[in-house]
DNA sequence: GTGTGACTTCTAGTCCGTA
DNA sequence: ATACGGACTAGAAGTCACA
């Protein structure tokens, strides 16, 4: 099976996520309490790290402000 | 914990997603082997039923033919 | 204020079957 | 062709101590 798994999705959200959080000038602890998740997580996210779950992308979108789609461009 | 959880991305996820399937003719079983997830996998998301990942979405997206973002409007 | 490794818990995702 | 269930494995979610 060629799973010819692309992750350019996860690292442009994870760039805009970051543009978007420093627009507001927040922390990102500031974001982890906002959207009610780990700061840890918050940045490793923010590093394309994680495989993020589409429900935690919507919840990061509102807390920053955002449309979703918008972190995804 | 306040998790005000929403789910209004997957579920637009999921329809598009199926709208996009059908609109090329394919089956779940075609989908399933097209983007190189399992097949049962492939319809519990269009049921909106799972919280899927980013890297899945783009596979998902790729495979269908249709620009991550357009299966989240 | 942020990065990192390690870690546990939980669910994404697979595979089998039946209807 | 699709839905759904059970049992299973891979990997995301979530936390922490320390740099």
């Amino acid at each position: 099976m060629t799973t010819k798994q692309k992750i350019s999705a996860r690292l442009r959200f994870s760039k805009n996520l970051r543009e978007a959080r420093l627009r507001r000038e927040w922390s990102q602890e500031d974001l982890a309490e906002e959207s009610g998740l780990h700061r840890t997580y918050v940045g490793s996210v923010e590093r394309g790290e994680r495989n993020i779950s589409i429900d935690n992308m919507e919840c990061l979108a509102n807390a920053v402000g955002v449309e979703l789609i918008d972190l995804l461009k």
